[in-house]
DNA sequence: CCGAGATGTCGAACCGGTTCGAAGAATGCG
DNA sequence: CGCATTCTTCGAACCGGTTCGACATCTCGG
């Protein structure tokens, strides 16, 4: 059930067959008909690692996630569906390759094993081996966030410094003055994570700004964590009024920590952050929450690749994303005022 | 910076480099030195298609899941994650392919063009025609859940009608007798899903045990839903004080209609289910639940497929888990007892 | 000292496609 | 009618590995 067998059959050689398929040269029609319906006959389809390996391409993306260390937020998981569907559409496979301890192994092996055309890169660092190395080699790559110089790369992210001065400015506006800042886990921040530096440097200047009285922390990415941190931030500063989260897992620990203090949302506290919407909406009251498009992301990431593969010196391309702020329930007037 | 040429650098044969690489035939010392200095310096790795097509394996594993259309769950998440890392242990790579409206053009890929050894089958129905498809080829495959007929095939899954049950007995012994079960939504229950149904089936049959008065429901993927159903199950009986779920994506609704409707948890409502562990913890308070051990099912279904390949002729096995109830805050005695 | 067996290496064939150059047939034009 | 052009098809080479059979060399026992 190979191509010299569909040749056999249709009484022509193998390269006839294959010009049949591909339409790269003129062949007649009767030929490409008797073809063809040897084909459907066989159910045939070309091996696709011969494929690849003559032809240079592999029609696979490759998309390098963070390890199951880290637990995974519903965006992640929104994105890596948006990203499979639209390499689908694209003609793409997508191969997952886990970017952990050893990340080195299985990264390798996607790059010099030649198994993927490109690669789509998730939890972006400031400073990140993974995007000079892939630099250097010209590797059709998007990354996911921005390093701390973009220049020369390609990528697609949210504008985490614009989202969380956003969600302050917010706050300032409803009249709250002691306001928390809830971060992923230290070691996430120490190994220079984009999205919590950006988001936390926002975060602050527009505290400043505005002359709030702001707290940082860091906090786990699970519920209890949340909770904790909650406990952590009304004890340090019992008349903070309101927090800002990048942390999607811990929100729910978050809403708990406050319901167990007796701090009601909106009325006693205001909650907002930078959040999937699908996510934001499980929480009650509805978290107001800048949306994280998460499905578009993940499509204009294959875009940009599937463009880099096609034209390997095109100039860098890349789209920075600002979502509105989704106006829910639980950001209120801060307590006292109104 | 192919084998020829680490071949001519090291002054060997193409098929010396090769024998010392996989050690399939003796090498004297000093040549398997020469040659790992020349491969070390160049940083060669063999080509993957290369290989693949020479030996016929392409050390890759298809992950058959959802299309985004439905709404991912955690426990979903956590389920591919477990699969990629296990997967990456027995040195195999995980290519996803989204089964949806054009399942026959992805699936067809995978299998036809032989990107992939062996494939693992999420979201099995009853009747299911991928699984009879891939039993007549007698292709690798893993099913996560098993189909009506399960006795042919090779599967990971949960015992979700005992695990129904346990719920129905716990909420039981807590003196609840009239109980809510709220399921999947109604066009996956049409599609024969095999959770949905056995989880009814263990449902129904334990309250008929018992006794009990029951409702069941149909319930979409997101929060809405939830919050919706819960509001019909007070309006259809306002009796009920317990319900349980399979909905792990609408259990942050039904806890906000719970609270939006005036009734406490547990104190006037008692809820439990199927729910990812982690997942269970977001909600306040946290959810007494069968944990699904969805990290464990990735395990168990590589190590299956994986030794599925190695033997193509062994006899079917399979796992049947069935995990306890955690209890955690959110069940309690029924109200006006006790 | 000779033959058997083990050891190390090589060349060639093969996996299943794609693509190039060339050749034969058909067609068009002067 | 002859020559140039186009259309159609074929064979061969190639992509980058693996593996088989053969051959040369070395070792050891009788």
């Amino acid at each position: 059930m190979n191509i010299g067998e569909i040749a056999r059959r249709a009484g022509v050689s193998r390269s006839t067959v294959s010009y049949a398929l591909s339409g790269k040269r003129s062949v007649s029609e009767e030929t490409r008909r008797r073809v063809q319906q040897v084909i459907d006959e066989l159910g045939y389809r070309p091996n696709a690692s011969a494929r690849a390996l003559a032809n240079g391409r592999t029609n696979t993306i490759g998309l390098v996630f963070p390890p199951a260390g880290n637990h995974y937020t519903g965006m992640q998981l929104d994105f890596i569906g948006s990203v499979v569907e639209a390499a689908a559409a694209h003609d793409y496979d997508v191969l997952l390759s886990p970017s952990g301890a050893d990340s080195d192994r299985s990264f390798q092996r996607l790059l010099a094993e030649r198994r993927v055309d490109g690669a789509i890169l998730m939890e972006i660092r400031l400073q990140d081996d993974r995007v000079d190395h892939l630099g250097e080699e010209n590797f059709p790559a998007v990354c996911i966030g921005r390093t701390a110089q973009p220049e020369g790369s390609w990528w697609v992210g949210l504008d985490h410094t614009a989202l969380t001065a956003a969600c302050v400015s917010h706050l300032a506006d409803l009249g709250h003055r002691r306001i928390a800042f809830v971060n992923r886990p230290e070691h996430l921040l120490r190994a220079g994570y984009e999205s919590a530096h950006r988001g936390l440097d926002g975060f602050t200047e527009a505290a400043a700004e505005r002359g709030l009285t702001v707290r940082t922390y860091r906090c786990g990415d699970d519920a209890p964590a949340g909770q904790e941190c909650l406990e952590r931030i009304l004890r340090e500063d019992p008349d903070t009024t309101a927090l800002v989260t990048l942390n999607e897992a811990a929100l729910g620990g978050l809403y708990r920590g406050l319901a167990m203090a007796g701090r009601q949302i909106p009325r006693d506290f205001s909650v907002t952050g930078v959040v999937a919407g699908r996510w934001a909406e499980t929480v009650t009251p509805p978290l107001t929450a800048a949306d994280v498009p998460a499905e578009q992301l993940g499509r204009l990431a294959v875009e940009l690749l599937v463009e880099r593969i096609g034209h390997p010196d095109a100039a860098p391309r890349h789209h920075l994303l600002t979502p509105p702020i989704s106006l829910r329930a639980s950001t209120g007037p801060a307590p006292g005022r109104r």
